[in-house]
DNA sequence: ATGAAGTTTGACACCGGTGTCATAATGTCA
DNA sequence: TGACATTATGACACCGGTGTCAAACTTCAT
């Protein structure tokens, strides 16, 4: 029993005796056919090796049992590493996909190319998942064009007014409100905080947000002077850090828009001779692995990205689904280390 | 100018008043279409948001322009996290597949699936690459059948002997030779190793390797009480330093088969008292991220993750295209850091 | 004017499945 | 035994492109 190159449904169809069409009802197990028959072609499929092709069947069917993730890489993240958030999250993705049965296509995105539909488009996927921090996506126009052409996605990060996605998010304002209110049940009341609290950054601002809310309704004030700009890397939180010291801002307590940020920080501190936990208490935001690591460990907000995975494939598979569904907000946990005492 | 559902080439070929088959060549560039004829198609193209249906592309020519990665877990992987390790080579091959425009379909797999040939004998990718530590890959039937079935793959990790796959990995042996130069320059002379040291796990066995033979040059003898157990897990490695301790071998050096299993012999080490590099000089294996932010930092011998990334997709493609090439080391690199006097 | 070569285009089969419809075979009941 | 429902199967169009082949139209030399 031969064929030449891949097996085809034919190829099976003439070994059984049955017709073509017969074969694809006995694979996809139609309650039309014959159970003898069924079991005939199973074993030849079987036995030539036999896989369908997908290509012919998506393209017949017009779906494709595969989801897109559109990485969109920070701003300035140097060519190798990748936001090991991101890393996570791309990693519990899959492991979602896997168990709805969905594939996945990965794809790195830089923000100037014309990502707007490129996998569902050109019927690769039937929905994207779109991730990233910053104002990757503040393209209003572009989200708008992907709702007009009937495109399923979802977004992840912190819900914008007025855009027109559908998001699941951390509730990085309640992430916000944790950190001021562990500064304030250990008295440290002279904070800063750390990271861009501006709509370029929407998950950014509303941790900061919470964060200041809460120390307001404490009566504590959070200056001007005492909030350093900062985008998701080590460097620039260390460099942040330092500007801050430059400027005579004095502080006990230093909260971070991400773990990344928060290294940079200690790393700055530590150089200007200040003792972490003991003269500055810090917290940072997502719980990456190098924040159990450092020393001294770092307590921080995590966001479980595990949840956070799950929740985007099954909000998207809904909307494919056309069901009614709605943003998604997952909550935040605060994660005590030796970083603040 | 609208089109029921998504634009095809039909429609396109409608609006400019030409064939459809001049519709698929102009937009494909051909040199048998007129100047002004590809011109106006390409013209409507953009105005119809026409993209090319991947899926009777790929049906027709028999080729997706798509790789995909089958990730084997850690056998012991806990339910959400992945080796970072791993995480990092997944960034690097995605980087490698856009920049050489291909697609990435990724996977995990458990190693008892049937794995075979699910994404290349569907069609849905023209060649796969086998990422994973350990014995994942030593069904010697398998990869046979992948060859027979002319399945075009690359593997990542050691080669093993017999083994007629094509695979890339770094220099283990020579990473395991490095270690122990250092050790050597150190006169740290009373060395351990941990990790699985057998044919289960080839890459930690050639590492194992490298370190022993290169001790045995020096006179330095490495006693089968100074080599424990471990897979690639924090814990592992933990355990495996504390069994050492617990039976009093006594050394002033460790080399752990991986970042994470030194992390986890730290932990050990400073739990017994122990301090590093002071008492005992700690070397891993892979570069992790945490490798830099642990206390005391880890000297390890890094695998270049970005080049890896490049060469397995390189060479992927290089077999796809039916050139001849060989297998690929990398070289290795000793980065040092604290853990290393 | 005629033929040869070059350029541009359209018609059509084809890739490998899926879904619809018609038909054949079998069973059921009056 | 004929009318009719039920079950199992085959024929065939179709998804949306790509590649081949023939034909139509130029251009240019003879």
């Amino acid at each position: 029993m031969k064929t030449k190159g891949k097996a085809t449904s034919f190829d099976i169809a003439h070994y059984a005796g049955v017709s073509q069409s017969t074969v694809s009802r006995a694979l996809r197990n139609s309650p039309l056919v014959n159970e003898e028959t069924r079991k005939k072609v199973w074993e030849i499929a079987k036995q030539l090796n036999y896989k369908v092709d997908k290509n012919a069947s998506n393209l017949r069917t017009q779906q494709s049992a595969t989801l897109a993730i559109l990485l969109f890489e920070d701003p300035t993240g140097d060519e190798s590493q990748i936001n090991p958030f991101f890393l996570n999250m791309l990693g519990s993705i899959t492991r979602a996909c896997a168990k709805e049965g969905y594939d996945l296509l990965v794809s790195f995105q830089s923000a100037s190319q014309d990502w707007r539909a490129e996998y569902e488009d050109s019927h690769r996927a039937d929905g994207i998942i779109l991730l990233g921090y910053g104002d990757y996506m503040d393209y209003q126009s572009r989200l708008q064009n992907l709702l007009s052409q009937n495109t399923k996605f979802v977004c992840w990060g912190a819900k914008v007014e007025g855009r027109p996605d559908l998001t699941v998010s951390c509730d990085n304002y309640g992430g916000g409100q944790l950190a001021a209110q562990h500064f304030i049940s250990l008295n440290k009341t002279s904070c800063v905080f750390i990271g861009d609290a501006s709509e370029h950054s929407p998950e950014f601002l509303t941790r900061f947000k919470g964060f200041k809310d809460t120390l307001d309704q404490h009566q504590i004030s959070l200056g001007e002077r005492c909030v350093a700009n900062a985008i998701s890397t080590e460097d620039s939180g260390y460099h942040a850090t330092r500007s801050l010291l430059a400027n005579n801002v004095s502080f006990n307590a230093l909260f971070a828009a991400s773990d990344l940020i928060a290294i940079g920080a200690i790393k700055a501190l530590k150089e200007a001779g200040l003792r972490v936990p003991e003269d500055v208490n810090v917290i940072g935001f997502d719980n990456i692995a190098a924040a159990n690591y450092i020393s001294p460990s770092l307590t921080t907000v995590q966001q479980n990205t595990t949840l956070a995975g799950q929740m985007l494939v099954q909000n998207l598979l809904a909307l494919i689904r056309e069901e009614q569904i709605t943003d998604t907000l997952l909550p935040p946990k605060l994660i005590l280390r030796q970083s603040t005492s």
